[in-house]
DNA sequence: TCGTAAGCGAGACGGTACGTCGAGTCTTGCT
DNA sequence: AGCAAGACTCGACGTACCGTCTCGCTTACGA
């Protein structure tokens, strides 16, 4: 997800006038961009996402990342929405799906770069109201595969109708979130395992 | 708590020889740099936290507050450090026990500015390892109180004696860390007694 | 004189074929460019003649700009032939033909706005030296008129048949030139009427 | 001369709290950024004075270049008042003196790097008018050593006591500068002298 | 009449310099 | 030795302009 100006004007089918005037953005520049600024961030953090030395390593100037990104915040959340999402597990079993899900997840965050990125994405969220809507609607979407599961749970009988998933979702993302970001702790299988089970205990209808 | 570079207090017994050549520290001072830095955090985040506007309206050098903190990061944690700790709460019960402290917790963070200047230590960390440290051991400062009362609840028999008491806590603190940091959800009692109600229910032996 | 990169003109006779492929180029927008290049100039001097600025007020491309004139400086140059030239006094008398053309040139002057453009033309000399050829050839243009007059003086018996016109022209547009661009003095009658004076006295056969 | 902010008291005598605070300026980093300065006019003119080579050739920040001059403009004011100044003969014939200054003063300007500085500077007059004062300042300054040799010369009577020595000095100082700055002509002893010869048929009471 | 070469508006592009700002350090003279 | 003041280095920031380029459209000649 990128943060062009020019954007966000939501699924018009058949665009008819969509070809604007003048030269197009290219748009191999743009991935090139979003390349070199993961390859930064993995080497020395948000710190070392320098645009002075990201257009070098590009070979573009400034002014073409930010036309595309207005702040290291903006480009930062973009590299982060590059990350792949892990595959939606489907096996009828609730504890099945939450533990693969999860799974999935932190295999995912523990051989990126990402929790460096969010972590000072959130240092960022104080200082920029723009970046943190930026954020949150990020985060939505990394929960949206968690909420499909937990509704198929319910939809299953597993979960009582009135859960409050909003609550849940916290509940079992918390300590992931907590380790990753505040005390730097590894986050392994049985970790998320021990939350899964924790989360069902005092949830699930039938903890099996 | 500062972090004062000729630390070592404690270790000399009957300090004879205690005066130092020169002219010495002066305490005041100290205090008013905290108090300005913590000003200036609330009014606009770690971003806001600038030494030479600091130094200007604590009407002292940058000099002064690098002898006493090496990095903004550090002064930071310091300020963090000042925050009230809220009473540790004894009544006999793990239930009761556990509500009035992290509702003391979140009543202290809702009307503080500490949670934009947590967010951006925590952005810190990535860059400073040294911070990391310090900060880690501010957090651990922060969860002995929550120890304590689980300690006692194990002690009480209202948990088993080979709870995982750190991953207890994880799945107390990290939904409201989680709030606080990640989505700026409010934080409110209701919130705080449904983790307790959950933890409980996963880990007590009587949930009454 | 515009420095279409296409010129030689003069040159075909009967220009048959001159008819080249293509869209021709549009006359109007070069006026409006011209025009709108001198207000420029005129608002804020060399600095002012920006070509984003440019192509936004005469409602034309960079391009179509470029295309005309390679640089600033071709177009500051192209400008300046703009300015109408003082009509050629013929009559009879070298001091009053001298004190007419010479009074004509800083009427112009006076109350055009191309002084502060041969600053900044004579401050771009330095780095283009094809500019400087080309602002060579300006000068020459505008010196040519008192040329023609002082060699009807010779003529005339005036002034003597071996004076070294080019140094005479040197000591009449020296002082005038010299408040232009150096001083900044007013450049007034008395002023041009001394120096004729100060010419005559020094060359002239018959001081009348 | 320099443009430092804090200057311009004027002769305070015994200066007694003349001691600011703080740590002073160097004097040694004003020396070697006004010779690097010179330098890079030398070799590029004053397109080559570009702040952040200057300053990572003189070894300094441009912040420290910025806090004495506040443009290139300043700062090349600055590098021409490096100039050595002609010294001013006193022979007792006024003929022999303008002579010799004049050559002292082409001397200098032609083996220097002076001539395209001053093109430059001609050129940012129309953008800065305080650049423009200091310029004038710059000039009158070198003018004073024509003027001195000039009033010498009405005291021992060889000019008339009501000569206008502004206007002699226009006369005499604008053919020079309209070859160094607008023609671009070579400046050489001969072309001088005809210029004093000049000024004195038109001046002198005795012409000799 | 229709193809095609050039002109055209729009605006993205690589470069380069600008002037500013914040960090952390250093150098004065005074206390 | 601590202190206020303020200069210092370093290096990133975000902006601006230059001159070039790439689009898709328009114009008018010539086949």
């Amino acid at each position: 997800m990128t943060t062009r100006d020019s954007d966000g004007r939501g699924a018009a089918p058949a665009e008819p006038t969509r070809r604007v005037r003048g030269r197009p953005r290219s748009d191999e520049i743009e991935g090139t961009i979003l390349k070199v600024a993961g390859e930064l961030l993995a080497e020395g953090g948000f710190a070392a996402l320098n645009f002075d030395a990201l257009a070098a390593r590009a070979r573009c100037s400034k002014a073409t990342i930010y036309r595309r990104w207005t702040s290291k915040g903006h480009l930062a959340v973009a590299t982060l929405a590059e990350l792949p999402d892990p595959a939606l597990p489907d096996r009828g079993d609730l504890r099945e799906d939450l533990r693969e899900l999860l799974g999935g997840v932190i295999a995912i965050f523990n051989q990126s770069s990402a929790i460096p990125v969010m972590q000072s994405l959130i240092g960022e969220r104080a200082r920029d109201p723009e970046l943190a809507d930026l954020l949150n609607l990020a985060f939505q979407a990394k929960r949206e595969g968690l909420a499909n599961v937990l509704r198929r749970g319910v939809a299953r009988g597993e979960l009582p109708a009135e859960t409050d998933l909003e609550f849940l979702m916290d509940l079992i993302v918390g300590p992931i979130l907590c380790r990753y970001l505040c005390t730097g702790a590894p986050v392994v299988e049985e970790f998320v395992d021990e939350i899964v089970e924790a989360a069902l205990t005092s949830f699930a209808l039938r903890p099996s």
